[in-house]
DNA sequence: CGCTGGATTGACTCGGATCAAGTCGAGTGG
DNA sequence: CCACTCGACTTGATCCGAGTCAATCCAGCG
C-alpha cells in the first residue's frame, strides 16, 4: 500500500524511528478519514467515548461550557495532533471536541488501535511521548492562565502554536484560523480585550494577523514579551525561536 | 509476601479490578519507600527524568517558575498518586515536582514499570485510566484559572480535594496541609486574596480550615459556590457531594 | 442590497493586585 | 520562663488591568 503520508504519520516520525511497515500501519488506520464541518461538534461531554480521534487536516479544540454560559478552550489540536489514547476505558466525556475549521479526521476503532500499540512498538513509544507532551502543554497553558498578563499570554500561545504548526509551513507565517473570539475563550479573556492586545502586539511590531494567517514581524520580541521557554514542547532539534535566541 | 496495602494500592483497585498477583507486584515495587522532607524537590525543571514517582503519605505538586520569580502550581499529588509514566522517554523535566508536606515517596525504575504493566495488563489498564484521569483535572484546572472569579476557583479547588482525598479520610473533614502562600499559587491569585476569600466562605458557613484540615461546613453550598460538577473525576461510584445533590 | 458575525474603539466599572501595618503562634536560646 | 525571631495569617487603603456596555465599521453572502 502506497499511502501519501500524511500529518499524523509525520508526526510520530518526529517523536521516535518509524520503519515503513509502522508507517504503513498507521497510513491503514487513517486512510477514511471523515469530516466535519467548521464548529461541528466531534464529540460531546456525557458521550460514551468510541474511537481514538485524530486531526488529519484543519484545526479543532476541546472546550468545556460553564453553567454561566462562558466557554474555556482548553487546547488546540492541529493537523496530526491525536485525542487521548485508552479514552474508550472512560465511561463518559467530561468535555467536548470541536471543529475550528472543516477537518479531515480520522476515527480508529479502540481495537484497532491495541493492536496497533502491541504489534509497533515504536509507534507506541512515539504515541505515549506525544500524549506526555500533550500534558505538558496543558501544564503549561495553567502556567499562562494564572501568572501571566493579557499580552503575555497572547504572545505565549501564539509562539506555541507558531512551533507546533512548524514542521508543516516555513518560515515567520503560520496559518491561524480562528476568530478573536474564539482566542479569547482560550485565554480566559473577553473578546473586545484580545482585540486590543492584538492592537498593540501588532504597534510594537511583533505580529500581525492578516487575512487567517498569523505572520511573526518580530520572533524575538514575542519570545521576550512571552518569557516564552520552548522546553515543554521537547523537540528533538530546537531550529525556530532558538536560531534567535541567545 | 503479606505487605500492607498502601493508598498506591488502593488507588488502582479504585480504577480496575485487581486480584492477589496484581496486588502483590505493585507492593513489592513500592516497599522501599524514600522520605522528603517539606519543601524538598524531589526532581527539578531540566533534570533527567529516571524513575516513576509515587506518593505513599503526604502531599506533593508540580510547579514552574516564571522569570519575573513567580510561581504556578500545576497539580497537587495526593497520598497514592502517581507522576508520569514513561517520562524517562523525555530528555528532561519540563516542572519541578516537590514536597508539600514530609513524604514518603516509592521510586520504581522504568523498566520495573515497563515489566509491571506487561505482566500485569490489569495494572496497566488502571494506570492507564489514572493518567487519562490525571488530564481530565489538569483540563478542569484550566477551566477555572480562566473563568471562574476568585471564590467560585477556591471552593471548586476544596470539592476537588475533598473528593480525591475521601478514599482515605471519613466524612466532611480532610487533611489540608497546604498554607494559603501555597494556595495561591495554585490558583493564581495572591496570598492576601485568598485570605480574603477564605474568610468569605467561612462567613457564609461553607467551610472553615483548623490547623491544617478542611472542614466542609455545608456542602452542598460549597458545591454551588463552585459550579462543580464531579465528572471530570471519572469515579466509579458517586457518594460524597452527589447525595447532598438534587 | 440588506443581513450577519466578526473586528474595532470609547467610556465607565470593578475584582483582585499592590502596598503597608499589625497580629498571632511555634520555635529557640538566654 | 521570658524575650526574640520568623513565618504565616489578617486587615485596611489605594491602584490598575481587564471586564462590561454600547456604538460603529466592515466583509462576505444569501
Amino acid at each position: 500500500m502506497v499511502a501519501m503520508s500524511n500529518h499524523f504519520v509525520q508526526k510520530l516520525k518526529n517523536l521516535a524511528e518509524l520503519d515503513s511497515a509502522d508507517t504503513d500501519a498507521i497510513s491503514a488506520l487513517t486512510s477514511r478519514p471523515r469530516d466535519y464541518a467548521s464548529k461541528q461538534d466531534v464529540i460531546r461531554e456525557g458521550d460514551r467515548p468510541g474511537p481514538v480521534f485524530v486531526i488529519l487536516k484543519g484545526w479543532a479544540c476541546r472546550y468545556k461550557i460553564l453553567p454561566s454560559g462562558s466557554r474555556q478552550i482548553m487546547a488546540f489540536l492541529l493537523p496530526g495532533d491525536c485525542c487521548d489514547l485508552h479514552v474508550g476505558m472512560l465511561a463518559a466525556m467530561d468535555h467536548n471536541l470541536q471543529a475550528l475549521t472543516l477537518c479531515e479526521v480520522a476515527l480508529i476503532p479502540g481495537d484497532r488501535m491495541e493492536a496497533l500499540l502491541e504489534d509497533h512498538p515504536a509507534v507506541a513509544r512515539a504515541m505515549y511521548k506525544s500524549q506526555l507532551i500533550d500534558e505538558g502543554i496543558l501544564r503549561a497553558w495553567i502556567v499562562s492562565m494564572g501568572r501571566r498578563n493579557s499580552v503575555e499570554r497572547v504572545a505565549h500561545l501564539m509562539c506555541e502554536l507558531y512551533l507546533r504548526s512548524f514542521s508543516i509551513n516555513s518560515l515567520n507565517e503560520i496559518a491561524f484560523p480562528i476568530s478573536q473570539i474564539v482566542l479569547a475563550d482560550a485565554l480566559g479573556m473577553t473578546p473586545v480585550h484580545v482585540n486590543r492586545i492584538l492592537k498593540e502586539l501588532r504597534l510594537v511590531g511583533a505580529v500581525t494577523i492578516h487575512r487567517g494567517n498569523l505572520l511573526i514581524t518580530d520572533p524575538l520580541k514575542l519570545v521576550q514579551i512571552a518569557g516564552f521557554d520552548e522546553n515543554y514542547l521537547h523537540r528533538r532539534k530546537a531550529v525556530a525561536f532558538s536560531r534567535e535566541l541567545v
